[in-house]
DNA sequence: AGCACGCCGACT
DNA sequence: GTCGGCGTGCTC
């Protein structure tokens, strides 16, 4: 027995990793998890190292309580990378380890054993002779059939061999001859289903002619197809070419829930190695597709951003789905970006040889275009859509313009024509609800809600006030909460009142609306969307959900209510935003024969983005954004940290904050400069006041070893009790 | 984060 | 006279 002292990274926001004494033969490996005793309690750590000494007298020295695993649930180069990961956005260790574990291993609750549930001897069974249980056939056959197959079988095996047979097992049981146990998995076969793909077009090919090459080491592609140019094709073909090299594969998708096709389709063609990973599932599947991943019983796993933490075995390609979208940023806790972490995990890969990792959209990011731009990814284009022509996409002035139910009479028109043609509609709002706002003719009264600096929006059909930004409800009022008139009118539109003006505008026609709303239950945005495939003449009308990933090929005309918002948003990335979903929607339109066109209405037609979007398309307006964005030195021309603080009281926020810059001012680094801090953009939320500060840089290196000397003053800082702080690296939404 | 300790207000 | 407010300190 050996005294040894273990680096432990237990699960709370401190900074620290503790150290522990232990006993044993051989002191647990890096990445196995003991309970320890934590203050007053018990907490369940991951080992993280050893050392030779502890950096702690040895009166507060504690031991650990309970070595938890057998085997390490991290192995060396998964560690590391999570180690990388919790250095880059200086979050604490423990916390990073746990955000990248199932929910039942982060408790400390045992792994739940793996494979089939079956029956093994016992050792008192195993000295049993068959031939002496005369009395009992069945028994001694299930005894013979165990020992024929090394003491064990798998439950379903033993029911096929001797049918039926639960009763029999419950005596055996009862002897002590045989206890149940699991019975490992089959080993993996490589053996993929027969390659039944579609034929390449020639700018698929050249695609994956153009990775193949780089399977051996890393290399980052970003891969820019438009809707339907066939990318999830090319993914296939490498996943397939890296399975069956015998190593694993990362997809990583922004929403399951909106993409059941694309999971259907890998596990269509790519078999059983294939896991999925979402926080859809229950603890337990969770749980299971994490162990199969590590153990490599899972080959390809496709996931929503957490997956990038979880364990992968012998990766060998990376891919990320529509690494444009802003799920793939973690927006509280751990603030990580799973896309940026994609591109890591792929150069980190096998030993440091590294793997392919693969960006995919129609719409890229700008940093994605700018890394491209600069050498670092390998920009690969798909321009055509097989069997199909681009939609075209025009501006609406509405100034001016009489509308009905916001929508003016050449949308109208429009879509009265395409339903006159036999095609389908489409109506594009991002606000479900009936209307952004309630208002008072008479005294001016509007529906705000009380815990944040934001309007309730009117859910006629339910009658609710109801506060998008932090749920608060009420019933809406018939008479003005102020002055008591009966004045009160629904400002503004939302999808159920488009949905209602459609309906009497096209009495008789099918209408679909696809939002958060309509789709609350589960399996009922497939349900929908079944029918507006399935359909002739209909209208749909819905929000961003409509947006993303569903084939719509009877859909011709796409008729944007409102794209105004997206350009002056207090964020400066809503122009990108507001880009990237206009392109998105206009992809749903001419999937089949027929051309697609897309109306936008505006009230800035002069606005140069949208100009240029329209005119030039996504390429042409990514890179006057871009241009704007280098002018104006922001991302990705600068590198953004953000403190956020919050609080009851409104004034210890910006306090707390302003004692951050104080410090980042004493640390005198000239590359960074200190912004604010300044209100967040919706000050009060929830009942809390917030407050940002922004620091920035021209480079990474000066902003980071700023950060790493900042933090332990901020945290010894006076106010840091008083406020709800967070840090966050590379920022994506300012809000 | 969670929990203890510690010093000042309105109550069984 | 106590129960309890949340400020401050600590967790190997």
């Amino acid at each position: 027995v050996k005294r040894s002292i273990l680096e432990v990274a237990v699960d709370v926001p401190l900074p620290t990793v503790y150290d522990y004494l232990v006993e044993t033969e051989e002191p647990p490996a890096p990445g196995v998890r003991v309970a320890v005793p934590f203050g007053n309690g018990r907490r369940c750590g991951v080992v993280v190292g050893h050392r030779v000494a502890a950096a702690v007298a040895g009166a507060k020295l504690r031991g650990v309580e309970t070595i938890l695993d057998e085997r390490p649930l991290f192995d060396a180069e998964h560690l590391a990378f999570l180690r990388w990961a919790a250095d880059y956005y200086h979050h604490p260790l423990g916390e990073v380890l746990g955000a990248a574990l199932p929910v039942r291993l982060r408790r400390g609750e045992a792994a739940l054993p793996l494979g089939e549930a079956g029956w093994r001897l016992t050792a008192a069974g195993a000295s049993v002779d068959p031939a002496h249980q005369r009395r009992a056939p069945r028994q001694a056959a299930v005894l013979a059939q165990l020992r024929e197959h090394l003491g064990a079988l798998g439950h379903g095996t033993l029911t096929e061999l001797l049918g039926a047979c639960t009763p029999t097992l419950r005596a055996l049981r009862a002897k002590g001859w045989v206890e149940p146990c699991r019975v490992k998995d089959p080993p993996p076969g490589v053996a993929l289903p027969e390659e039944a793909g579609p034929e390449l077009t020639g700018e698929q090919r050249r695609a994956v002619a153009a990775m193949m090459p780089a399977v051996a080491g890393f290399a980052a592609f970003l891969l820019e197809g438009v809707t339907g140019s066939g990318k999830t094709e090319v993914y296939l073909r490498l996943a397939r070419a890296v399975l069956v090299q015998g190593r694993s594969v990362l997809v990583l998708v922004p929403e399951i829930a909106l993409t059941p096709q694309l999971v259907r389709r890998f596990t269509r063609r790519l078999g059983d190695c294939v896991a999925v990973l979402h926080s859809g599932l229950a603890d337990r599947e969770r749980e299971v597709a994490w162990q199969k991943a590590r153990l490599g019983a899972a080959r390809l796993v496709i996931g929503t951003r957490s997956a990038v933490l979880g364990p992968l075995a012998n990766l060998g390609l990376v891919i990320v789905d529509e690494e444009h979208d802003p799920s793939f940023k973690q927006q509280d806790g751990f603030r990580y970006s799973a896309r940026d972490l994609a591109v890591v995990r792929a150069r980190r890969a096998r030993g440091g040889r590294g793997c392919p990792v693969v960006l995919g959209s129609a719409t890229p990011s700008l940093e994605s275009l700018h890394n491209a731009g600069a050498g670092r990814f390998v920009h690969l284009q798909l321009h055509r859509r097989p069997g199909a022509v681009m939609p075209t996409l025009a501006l609406l002035d509405i100034r001016d313009q009489p509308l009905e139910g916001g929508m003016s009479r050449v949308l109208l028109q429009a879509l009265e024509q395409t339903l006159a043609a036999g095609d389908q509609g489409l109506v594009f709002l991002n606000r479900r609800g009936f209307a952004p706002v309630l208002a008072c003719y008479d005294c001016g009264w509007l529906s705000d809600c009380p815990r944040c600096d934001a309007r309730q929006t009117l859910h006629a059909t339910s009658g609710l006030l109801w506060c998008h930004h932090c749920g608060a409800q009420r019933r809406a009022p018939v008479r003005c909460p102020q002055c008591g008139a009966h004045d009160l009118h629904p400002l503004g539109q939302g999808t159920q009142r488009l949905e209602e003006t459609l309906a009497g505008r096209f009495p008789g026609v099918p209408l679909i609306r696809i939002d958060r709303d309509a789709t609350r239950r589960k399996g009922s945005l497939e349900r929908l969307l079944n029918v507006a495939r399935a359909g002739n003449a209909a209208l749909l009308v819905g929000t961003q959900m409509l947006a993303k990933g569903h084939h719509l090929p009877r859909v011709t005309l796409v008729g944007v209510v409102d794209v105004d918002g997206g350009l002056f948003g207090a964020d400066f990335r809503a122009a990108e935003r507001m880009a990237q979903l206009l392109i998105q929607v206009a992809g749903r339109a001419g999937r089949g024969d027929a051309t697609g066109r897309v109306l936008i209405q505006t009230r800035y037609p002069d606005h140069p983005l949208l100009r240029t979007l329209v005119q030039g398309g996504y390429p042409a307006f990514a890179a006057a954004a871009l241009a704007e964005r280098a002018a104006a030195q922001l991302p990705p021309f600068a590198f953004q940290a953000l403190f956020r603080a919050e609080a009851t009281k409104p004034d210890d926020p910006r306090a707390f904050l302003e004692g951050v810059a104080a410090l980042t001012i004493e640390l005198r680094v000239p590359e960074v400069e200190a912004w604010g801090p300044v209100p967040a953009p919706m000050e009060r939320k929830a009942g809390r006041y917030r407050a940002h500060l922004l620091l920035q840089s021209r480079g990474r290196p000066p902003l980071h070893s700023l950060l790493r000397r900042l933090l332990p003053a901020v945290r010894a800082l006076a106010g840091s009790r008083r406020v709800r702080w967070s840090l966050d690296v590379d920022p994506v939404e300012l809000l």
